[in-house]
DNA sequence: CTATGGCACGGATT
DNA sequence: AATCCGTGCCATAG
């Protein structure tokens, strides 16, 4: 994270350059932190109540969208509405009563994570195993796995392990299932636990999770069927199960499909940074693109801070001006910030429209690089303004900003529709073939590699239909 | 012998 | 410069 302090003394550009680069690859809650910060620290900078549209520059109410982009006279309809928005109701809690919102069912969750599980189980727990409580969840990762181990705890509070493990027992039965275990395998086995409950869980799927894991995720089924001595379709109705409904990563918000599936776990997603909705609610065909502001509100350089500065003594008046250089930077960025997302997403929403309308399978192969070209600016502007945002798509599914950049999901999902609908099981060569009548040529391989991708086992092993939900 | 997965290489992408 | 992705070759399982 980069101090804005150390750059205060630098040429004013390459700061600003700078500057930019990193407000832009901030997620929309990194960037609250960082306003709030500079705002606590920074008497130049201040903020008003008075928000202003930035698309038509019209005065807004205090929450919501704009009345006048929002409801545009002849918009084209080809052309998505993008517009920077504010939600408060993500980061106050308060529920959003405003009828010019589109109610979609999303869940908001409003406090971070050791506080939502925390609030969970608080009643049942008795009061001298509270803090014990808060202070495991202060041990948790962006993943919602533990950091430390049971035994470090009991050592630390000086009580019994017993009594750790059934406040543990407690916290990993709360909502987002599996939170603090001390491993993604142990998150699956009591998530298999729960679902045990009211549903239907295939046999086995204990043993295959705590034996065979590494291999569960390497796709090795045939050997893990041997290791287990059950069937190999069997193996495969696990995997499925475990891909459909389970998380090994509690805390990590379930987008669909499995795609990474183990080792890396570089970020969570919270509240999504973009909102793509219809436009007034009902889905007719124009695109409402909200990009989330952190705050409702606008950043200012505090008029009193300016006049007061040709009155204030000497060996403080640098650091005076440095604050007041900061503070109009900060305000630059966030302005530099917004358009290039808002001209980002125009761009991307326009392209991908079907994909965003029908589903992955029309997604189009898109690079950085192109897109870059066309909105003229740097490559690696764009991959920081994409890597680790993440979009909610109409249909309330969230998924990370860089799926619109994928160059193979598309193609992977007929391939898995293929697979889905063709009675007899097709080995990769006659997959291969069955691509080429749709225009797409991929090498025999790489069927294989997409196969892998989306957990569907080889020909030989895929006779008998699984039917799970 | 066939179908598939592992390894690794080269070109594209970030 | 580092990383990702499609692909070819080869070993291996069935």
């Amino acid at each position: 994270m980069l101090q804005m302090h150390n750059l205060q003394h630098k040429h004013i550009t390459s700061a600003h350059l700078a500057q930019t680069m990193a407000l832009l690859s901030l997620t929309t809650d990194e960037l609250r932190q960082q306003v709030e910060s500079e705002l606590a620290s920074n008497p130049a900078l201040e903020m008003i109540e008075e928000r202003r549209c930035p698309v038509c520059h019209t005065l807004l109410p205090p929450r919501g969208l704009c009345p006048v982009c929002s409801r545009p006279q002849s918009p084209d309809p080809n052309e998505p509405i993008v517009l920077l928005s504010t939600r408060d109701d993500f980061y106050t809690g308060k529920s959003s009563d405003s009828e010019d919102m589109p109610d979609n069912d999303y869940s908001v969750v409003t406090d971070d994570l050791p506080t939502y599980v925390f609030k969970q189980i608080a009643m049942e727990l008795d009061a001298q195993d509270r803090p014990i409580a808060a202070y495991i969840l202060t041990h948790l990762d962006d993943d919602g796995l533990l950091t430390t181990t049971p035994i470090e705890v009991a050592r630390y509070h000086h009580v019994p392990l017993e009594r750790i493990m059934a406040i543990m027992r407690l916290i990993q039965h709360s909502d987002p299932i599996g939170v603090g275990a001390s491993c993604p395998e142990e998150a699956l086995l009591i998530q298999v636990e729960v679902l045990a409950e009211t549903r239907k869980v295939p046999d086995h799927a204990q043993e295959a999770i705590e034996l065979g894991m590494d291999m569960l995720s390497r796709h090795q089924y045939s050997e893990l069927a041997h290791l287990l001595k059950i069937s190999q379709s069997k193996v495969m109705e696990i995997a499925r199960f475990i891909s459909e409904n389970l998380n090994p990563f509690p805390a990590r918000s379930h987008w669909g499909e499995i795609n990474q599936p183990a080792q890396n776990s570089p970020q969570v997603y919270r509240q999504p940074d973009v909102i793509i909705g219809y436009l007034n609610g009902q889905p007719n065909k124009t695109l409402l693109v909200e990009i989330i502001m952190p705050f409702s509100g606008t950043l200012r350089i505090n008029p009193l801070f300016r006049q007061a500065l040709h009155q204030v003594n000497e060996n403080k008046i640098d650091q005076w001006k440095s604050d007041l250089e900061s503070a109009s930077l900060l305000i630059k960025c966030m302005q530099q910030r917004n358009n290039t997302m808002r001209r980002l997403m125009q761009r991307v929403v326009t392209l991908q429209k079907n994909f965003i309308l029908n589903g992955e399978e029309e997604l189009i192969p898109l690079t950085r690089a192109q897109l870059s070209k066309e909105l003229d600016v740097h490559e690696s502007t764009i991959s920081r303004a994409v890597s680790g945002k993440s979009v909610q798509l109409p249909n309330s599914r969230i998924v990370p900003l860089s799926m619109f950049f994928d160059r193979s999901l598309n193609v992977r999902t007929i391939l898995r529709n293929l697979i889905d609908q063709e009675p007899r099981p097709l080995n990769d060569t006659e997959l291969v073939n069955l691509l080429a009548r749709q225009g797409i040529f991929v090498a025999r391989r790489t069927v294989a590699k997409y196969r892998a991708m989306e957990g569907i086992l080889p020909a030989h092993l895929r006779h008998s239909v699984m039917t799970i939900s």
